[in-house]
DNA sequence: TGCAAAGTGAAGCCATGGCTATATGGTTTC
DNA sequence: GAAACCATATAGCCATGGCTTCACTTTGCA
């Protein structure tokens, strides 16, 4: 590999992470939206706000992105679903943290730790790594 | 555990995962300017750019966080260079990629895919974990 | 030595994701 | 039904991290 083409990879791999993380707030809502209707039946604004550790107006700005990119809908003072969408993110975006944490327990990480930075290490897993994280736990057993 | 306790502990999570995100980028930066330094002998502000995939100003912005963090200083129309604790960072910052890449190889992931995924996943490695992996990595050795 | 190219800096734009403060719509309770 | 309380919306602030454009040094080469 040339020299030139070093730097073209590294500069993709830069790339690639700062898109995952542009993801990570759509995905990390979405699955909390869905966890609330699930729990209580609806996701308000309030709640979601909380739940996130941010301000309901953070909250209501993150409601809006969703919205746009057709992940959610809501009507004024109204609680938040998912689109078909959105709700197939949140179902693929819990099976992946599940995959994570258990990888990382699987490793011999203290469950508290596994947890707290499976959050935002999901974010960046691959389908081809978790597929790799499949394997390897279906191989652990 | 409460449901108000449960609530809270998620709630850290998010705010470790974002804590983490927001060191991403000096961490990337001091490892990359280390790293052009040991190559080239200095790291200036195009080829820091190139290398990280963005614009020269965008490379410019984030030299001037590092120098108002203390990460590294230079003077106009010099190279860049890291401070002590710049380069500690850097030192860090490398030793730890390179174990989430190994990890990740040793779970069966594909080369090309462990380099992409680990340069957004290491920002998300705690020390525990880290710990646990470079014990994991012993024990497979 | 001088000029052109390359590197650097400065200004200003945009989107994102935090925040506070304030206004307004809904709900509950008396 | 009105008051009080709660939830939601809106406006506006800030920092970050992208970008383009333009101006100014520095450097290298004819
Ligand atoms: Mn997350
Ligand atoms: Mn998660
Ligand atoms: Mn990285
Ligand atoms: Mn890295």
């Amino acid at each position: 590999m040339t020299e030139d083409s070093a730097q073209t990879d590294q500069a993709e791999r830069f790339n690639q992470a700062r898109t995952a993380q542009s993801m990570a707030l759509l995905e990390d809502y979405t699955e909390m939206i869905d966890d609330l209707i699930s729990e209580h039946g609806e996701a308000r604004v309030t709640d979601i706000a909380r739940q996130m550790g941010v301000t309901h107006p953070t909250a209501a700005k993150a409601v809006a992105r969703l919205k746009r990119e057709g992940l959610a809908v809501s009507r004024p003072y109204r609680g938040v679903f998912l689109t078909d969408e959105g709700a197939a993110m949140a179902e693929r975006v819990r099976v992946r943290h599940r995959i994570v944490v258990d990888v990382l327990l699987a490793l011999g990480v203290p469950a508290d730790a596994a947890e707290l930075d499976a959050e935002g290490l999901e974010h960046h897993v691959s389908e081809t790594t978790l597929a790799a994280f499949e394997d390897f736990l279906r191989r652990q057993g």
